[in-house]
Order: C-alpha cells, then sequence, then structure tokens
DNA sequence: ATAGCTTTGTGACATTTGTCAAATGAATTC
DNA sequence: GAATTCATTTGACAAATGTCACAAAGCTAT
C-alpha cells in the first residue's frame, strides 16, 4: 500500500507523532492519481485537500498578462498543497501536474479538526506552516540578494531534479527572467 | 501598565485564548525601553525573545557588501521577531531600532513550552507562523508580478507611516531598487 | 520519413535600472 | 547663523534584461 511510504515519511520527519495517532491520521487519508495537465488546484476556487506526492512532479504558478509564472514545484516525497486551501480560501495560484502523479490526499478541515483537538497534530500543522515559512524566506533572500545566474546554479545544487523535469520557460519564470535570459545564462558557462 | 495594551491586541487578534491562559502569558512577559539605533536582534546570533512593540518602529536588514537591505518594518502594535530566533538558530537579519521604542519582551522557549503543553497556545503559535507566511507570500507575489513602482504604490497603500519613520534609502532597499531609482519614480506622479 | 507543433536558442534593438559624480536640500552642531 | 554632516535628487553613461523576430532543435502523430 502507498500508504506505507507516506507514514515512513511522517515518521521520519515528526518523530514525535505518535504511532496511535498517526493511524488516525493515515485512516483519514486517500490514495489518488491524475493525468498529465490535471489542475491539482485551480486559481479562484476553494480547494479542500492537501496531498502528499508519492511519485510524479507538480508545478505552482499565477497568471500573469496570460503568461504562467512559477512559484515552485514539487517532486516525490513531498507535500503539495496551498496556505490558502488550508485557511479555507480561494486559492490565487494553480497547481498543475508535470506528469502522471500519484498522491496522498488529506482533507484539510479534518486535519485542522485533528489539530483543534489534538497537540501532537497541532504541532504537526505548526511544523508544516514553519517549513513552508522557510521556504518562502530563503525565497525572498534569494530574489532580493542573488542576480539571475546565481539563482540559476542556486536552484540546479538545491534541486537538479528540475532539469529533467520542468521546461526552461517555466525555470526562467520561477526565477524571475525571461526565457531569453535564462537560455543566454546557461550558455554562458 | 503597558501589559495591558497587549493584553487587548491578543484579545482582539486571538480571541479563543481564554483569559486565565493570557494571563499565566502576561506574567512571563517583561516590558523594555531601548534608545534609538539599538540592534534588538544581531545577524549571526542566537537571540532568546520575540517582541510585541508598545510604541516606536525598527527595521529588519541583511548586509550586502557592506549595505544593509532592509526585509521589513514595524511599528506600533505589531510582533517583532524572526522564525530563526523561534527555532533558537542563528538569525541572518538584523532588527534595529528607527527610534527609542519601548516593547513586551517575550521568552521564546517560554512560549514554546507553553505551546508544548497547551492547545491554545499551540493554536497561538501556528497563527503567529501562519500570518507570518502569508506576509512573505505577499512579498514574494510583489517582488515577482510587480514593477518597482507598483511596489512603491502597494507600500504607499499598505503602510503609509512608513514614510514618516522610514528613510527613502531604506525603503528603496526593501523595493529592491537602488536608492536613485527610487528617487525617480517618486518624481514621476 | 515527413509534416506539424512545441521548445529552445540567437541576434538586434529598446527599455529599465544601476553606478558614479555632483548638486541641492535638510538637519545638527558649534 | 555658519559650518558640517547626512539624505535626497539629478544628470550622464554603462550594464543588464526584456521584447520581438526568426532560426534551430526536439517531439509527436500519421
Amino acid at each position: 500500500m502507498e500508504k506505507t511510504k507516506f507514514k515512513a515519511w511522517i515518521k521520519s520527519h515528526f518523530p514525535r507523532v505518535e504511532d496511535s495517532m498517526l493511524d488516525v491520521f493515515i485512516n483519514h487519508a486517500q490514495w489518488v492519481q491524475y493525468p498529465k495537465g490535471t489542475q491539482l488546484i485551480a486559481e479562484g476556487n476553494r480547494h479542500p485537500y492537501s496531498y502528499f506526492l508519492i511519485k510524479g512532479s507538480v508545478k505552482s504558478f499565477y497568471l500573469k498578462d496570460g503568461k504562467s509564472v512559477c512559484l515552485w514545484f514539487a517532486f516525490e516525497n513531498e507535500l503539495v498543497g496551498t496556505l490558502k486551501a488550508m485557511e479555507g480560501a480561494p486559492s490565487r495560484e494553480t497547481v498543475e501536474l508535470l506528469e502522471d502523479s500519484e498522491f496522498i490526499r488529506l482533507n484539510n478541515e479534518t486535519l485542522l479538526r485533528l489539530a483543534e483537538k489534538d497537540l501532537a497534530f497541532s504541532h504537526l500543522v505548526s511544523q508544516l506552516i514553519l517549513e513552508h515559512a522557510d521556504f518562502l524566506e530563503e525565497r525572498l533572500y534569494q530574489l532580493q540578494f542573488m542576480t539571475s545566474k546565481e539563482r540559476y546554479e542556486a536552484l540546479l545544487k538545491l534541486a537538479p531534479e528540475v532539469l529533467q523535469k520542468v521546461s526552461l520557460t517555466d525555470i526562467a519564470s520561477y526565477l524571475g527572467v525571461s526565457r531569453e535570459t535564462l537560455s543566454r545564462i546557461r550558455s554562458q558557462k
């Protein structure tokens, strides 16, 4: 069962969550699968789920003047979701599958209800938000302090799988430069 | 007593925190006061406190090639602290007073210990991190999507007091442009 | 294999922004 | 209030990046 993978991941990331709790949690989760191109979360809509990505890859983006500008990518063994969805608010971003992918799906309300009553889950939720905030701070640092070339190199170092799975157009938008500029950065080295 | 102001603020922001809990919390807090220019939190150091700003203003910045680049500003009735300090890790940023200021000071470990044991406090901590994450997402959106002129106008709209209290040099670095460019943006309108 | 589509790369040029230097303006000290 | 310091503005130029046009390379389906 794919849930095993998810369970192992939680246990390694949140060793303080007890097994009994974890089982309650897992029982509320479902395995789901969607084809490439599916919009998991659509801009402007409320979305009731968060996901753990078992297999595949996704991108998150806003639309700007009809073009997509990527905010993040996710690959195997990563969490996929948005703060807005967690808060029950309409999403500002769209999350779309880059290839056929499998997920463990978690209902946000269920998650919050568990966190409401149980201290360990509340800490888990804090932890998740904290990790996301750390990611955002790093992104912000890079956008404010690093040149586009440095950002490209940092991305390659941190997540080399991006190059395999994501188009250069999407990577360029993620880095905050035009396709052409990224192309030139790449040809320089 | 200045703690009253802090108490009122918490009650309006987190109506679900009970009075008894709040009193425990407040009893762990201290009122402190520092002169303009004080570095509340210094880059590279661990820092044991978070603050509620009673009166005054602060800026947060990194150093880049000897120049400061601002990450955020805070004014009356706002929380002042860093995620890194919360996590007990060395700070990457420096937090400095823009004028003589007064704070309610909270020990991070005490805060976390309370959150450890008490559900209401755990939710409060989640909520605080969540608000910070929302701020970061908005910042990121602005840096990636908006022109420097639009960012300047957004800042004026959201926090007009910035113009009163913060130098244009610091505002420029916050917006991600040079002093000269900000000056030209301002003269355009 | 070919035709058609999508992605990526390259050149020419315009625009934005940064950098350096100097001038102006505002605030502070003696 | 004159002198000094600091912050802001302005001008001239250079560097980085965006935009547009098109060429080249990779894929897909027939």
